[in-house]
DNA sequence: GACCAGAAGTGGTCTGAGGACTTACGCTTC
DNA sequence: GAAGCGTAAGTCCTCAGACCACTTCTGGTC
């Protein structure tokens, strides 16, 4: 077996027969690169793969640690990939958030939560009176993201909301000839949404959510992507 | 900017940027190194970091290249992680793969399709006829797996067949008190299931997966952990 | 044209060294 | 006695150079 792929293994392994929890330290990379048989180069790379994928933290000057393995941080990691899926593959993944977020947002319709909907109102009157692209899109964010969280599941909130970023980088809302019947759809979209959840009509926000979000599958496959800003 | 990051940013930025497409060759290590500016470690640890998420890969002895940025691949890489997540994490994925599964197994009930009806039936018929713990769990993901590929979304398929692989680390289907009674319901929801799909009554065939589904939560939740077997 | 051997190209691994950051300890000071 | 501070130890981060292993291309031979 390769020598990296020993040390990643045996990394996993640590973990996974219960040596070590969420949240414990590993040795130091010396005594590990013993323990496992491999360089310092070779666990130093299993180290980083581990890390890409959320499962292990090194801090500088500290040590190496495994993470919380909260399923929904290990998910946001992946927006990391997620972010060079082409268009295609956002289409495929837009039919997951469809479904999940039509799941999230009718349990956030059987909650009774006034404070919830009073918020959501908010972003929706400061949603309708703007036709700045980011704002825009900063905005429906924060309507989805809060009633997805509303929704309960943090695994959810989090895989939908890597999708969402996603879908992000191609805009839709840009100036020109549909803009203004792009926008009005999708304000009554969110509108229809709050209203069910506002009644607590769990059928009805799915219905709705489903909708909204099948619309945006629609406008995206009639768009060409933009040039990706720069990584941060 | 540390080296390894300023390495990470830079190989991302030449996918994003569409500098490099899905199957594109990297230019040879050295010659990165030269252009990112940092030592030939840090960028093979950012390397190993990309490849982790099943963005780039590399060959020995060939070459680095872009992957083909296949949704379905990109998450199947999750499985890595996803292996590790406690108990808790897995009742909020399971939630995950219940809502998307009944989503297929109607998409998959609409279809017109004998021949996976056909198949599907001999699963079963293999299923109910054996006891042993191991072969119950791959006959079941072939069962899921067929539907869930019938569906139609690749993206789908992927993310429930990580999500099952995750629960079949715990062991329901261990001779005990309660052996019989839970293979026999089990055998039900999945003869339910089929029934559906063969009559092509999608919200049926929903109602009777989310239902399977929902009832391996319930067993999981009443069960602890086993031990993990030897990773490969 | 098919086959084979060698050479070139490329990623994989190891070693050794020094730098940068965090943490803990002991001392000083009030 | 408690707070502040500087030093020292511990740990990860980065670099450089060398050699090994595998793949691919090239040229010649049959």
């Amino acid at each position: 077996m390769a020598a990296t792929d020993k040390a990643l293994a045996g990394l996993r392994q640590m973990i996974a027969s219960g040596e070590l929890g969420p949240g414990a330290k590993f040795p130091p990379e010396p005594e590990l690169c013993d323990h496992l048989g491999v360089s310092r180069s070779s666990l130093r790379e299993a180290v980083r793969s581990l890390g890409a994928l959320g499962v292990i933290e090194s801090r500088h000057g500290s040590g190496t640690y495994v993470s919380a393995l909260d399923p929904a941080a290990i998910i946001g990691r992946f927006s990391l990939s997620v972010e060079l899926i082409p268009l295609e593959g956002v289409l495929e993944l837009l039919e997951v958030r469809r479904v999940l977020e039509a799941h999230a947002t009718a349990a956030a319709a059987a909650r009774q939560d006034p404070e919830l909907e009073a918020k959501l109102s908010a972003v929706l009157d400061q949603l309708e009176s703007t036709t700045d692209a980011t704002e825009i899109q900063h905005l429906d964010a924060e309507f989805h993201g809060l009633i997805c969280a509303a929704g309960g599941n943090p695994t959810v909130t989090a895989l939908t909301g890597v999708i969402r970023g996603r879908g992000g980088h191609y805009r839709i809302f840009e100036p020109g000839a549909d803009f203004d019947a792009i926008k009005q759809t999708s304000d009554r979209g969110h509108r229809a949404i709050l209203a069910a959840i506002t009644t607590r009509d769990p059928a009805a926000a799915a219905t709705a959510a489903s909708a909204h979000i099948a619309q945006t599958e629609l406008w995206l496959r009639a768009l060409r992507p933009v040039p990706q800003p720069a990584l941060p």
